[in-house]
DNA sequence: TATGAATGAGTATTCATTCAT
DNA sequence: TATGAATGAATACTCATTCAT
């Protein structure tokens, strides 16, 4: 009950339900992948009926869809939190690196979910467009790394994907071993990194 | 049952049909991820019946899980290939990494379809361990690398999965992007990596 | 349960509510037949909410009927408006028989609801035997016709459906090709019934 | 086990089934209306699991319109049976009116099943626009009579909606009231048509 | 009353698997 | 073996009906 009762009586599209779609989509992905969901199965994971879950979204590819631009956008939200262009270039680039990294374990569903979609019949171009966009701030900065001669002359592709196919990867099998990852381990990880770029 | 089966109990097999089959699903899945086959469509793909597809697999699971053992089995074969434990090191590590590399440009398929499998519902517990154990030698590699100070003194696992996990995604973004791997774009990837990893 | 319950045990209605959702039900079996509607649709037609259909009518089955008796009603209070048993048979019988026309003209959609209805899961026995009763004057005038030997002495349900089934198939049809029924197309038509029926 | 076995081994798609389909989809909608009929009744009727429903037909709208098409055609075929152009205009005249009659009669199920499909939404413009095409010698039946002065000289689609609608009636109201029609009746129905549109 | 979100049984359709040929 | 039609359980999605507000 809250102010906008009086207004409008009824019970509105509940925005917390999103939520709990998508929070068990993603885990029963991450448990099953995505080709073990079903529309069902979220539904009850969610704690919801399956109707319900129409309500909110069209249809299967149309939430996972939503989600995977959802997962984009709190990804890329994240990477340049604390982050200052005024900084020195090393300064920034570990904090944008340790975002990188702390959400990769954080969210590691989210992770799992979005590598699990790029090949999958469900996501459409446009959703793959608007993704392609997102990324782009992350461009920016190895440009700038460049320019000031701090990382090595190279294509900006080749860098970047270094930088977080290296992240991606050790994540992923510390996850698969059940291995906790150490502030130490996360300092020796940057360290491969920066080694690797720095011009 | 006939006499036969006391000779032979493996189910028999053309093994050109099984190659046939092999590569049909893999092209799908590169196209239409895993949760996009079915058995129809690979039958179809391979050019034969759907039941014929069960004269060569028993189900389903069966018929994903040995393509992934064919894959890591045919990827592992080639890591090594070249490579002589007199060389020098970095240049024996060099040989390593390039197979890795080739495996995965030319195999792209292969990488994808292993990537999907890892959080779907087919993948046997026998299976992925029957993997951990094929990667063994990749770890020799980079454990004598330490020893004779060539590498970092760091965490097996760290090590390889930054090797790793820089290749397959860069190979990943350049097929996205219809984008060549040249032998220059493969050697500034390989002096990242070194300079990475070098002690 | 309330004190309202024993004075009033009917369901309270807005007839004009009420009139809202039977024009609304019309107007969708016309387009999409019976197969095509819904319960969410007819309330979108009618303006109103889903649940508040159901204050109006208990269910589905209860709406279709009742509108069916509707129907029926008002189709059969128009068919003798203007007949007087003192007129001469032909005139009395050319009117009703112009009342018959024009309400289908007119009432096209309750026409084809009533025909949709007729084979449907949702009409019950009883509002069948109700519909059965109400057209019993116009057997009544087919009686009187051959009683003065104006019309064939043939089965009344013969002579009857003669004179429907021509009505019927010609409106449906002008309908169909968007075609208008003019007093002379009315005229002619009356002739041929005429000129069949009489004796 | 015909000849084509031979040169054919595995079975090919059963003709009869698809008579099956359409026999069991009829009586369904005959006994409950085209919006009391689901894909598995049919199924269930025509003594076939589901999944073969869907080997026969792409989907319900095509089974229907389908089924549509095949009553129209039928029915077509019938109409001119016994007839020549050479008959004196009534004979020939009778002799596709009884054609009209038999066939309501003794296929009353496909009659209902057009009536109902015609404001269904499976059926396709396509569809009406083939059977529009279909009733064209009937057209032209009315139009010889008109010109050797035989019928009144009318609009085509009045006296021929007249002709059938009749028809259509009687034999709906006699199966509803599980009334034989006898030769004799039908020779007064011929009658009470006759009288009507001849000049 | 009126609302429309929520429910879950029901419906169309798919797909792994079997089986007659 | 090889085939592809047949099967029916499982899945995506719908819709009559209920219910909290």
């Amino acid at each position: 009950m809250n102010i906008y009762s009086f207004i409008c009586p009824v019970k509105p599209r509940d925005q917390h339900k999103t939520a709990q779609i998508f929070a068990a989509t993603l885990l029963l992905v991450r448990e099953n992948g995505l080709s073990g969901i079903t529309m069902s199965e979220i539904a009850k994971a969610a704690k919801i009926a399956t109707g319900t879950l129409y309500i909110y979204f069209e249809n299967k590819e149309t939430l996972i869809n939503e989600l995977f631009t959802e997962c984009r956008k709190s990804s890329v939200a994240i990477y340049f939190e604390g982050y200052h262009a005024e900084m020195p270039f090393k300064e920034g680039f570990r904090i944008v690196w340790n975002n990188l990294l702390q959400f990769r374990i954080d969210h590691f569903e989210k992770a799992v979910f979005m590598d699990q979609c790029y090949h999958s019949p469900f996501i459409t171009e446009t959703t793959k467009e608007l993704t392609k966009k997102m990324i782009h701030p992350l461009f920016k900065l190895v440009e700038t790394g460049k320019a000031i001669k701090a990382l090595k002359e190279l294509d900006n592709l080749m860098l970047l994907t270094y930088m977080v196919g290296g992240i991606n990867e050790y994540v992923k099998r510390s996850k698969y071993s059940a291995k906790k990852i150490t502030k130490q381990d996360a300092m020796h990880l940057f360290n491969l990194c920066w080694d690797g770029i720095k011009a």
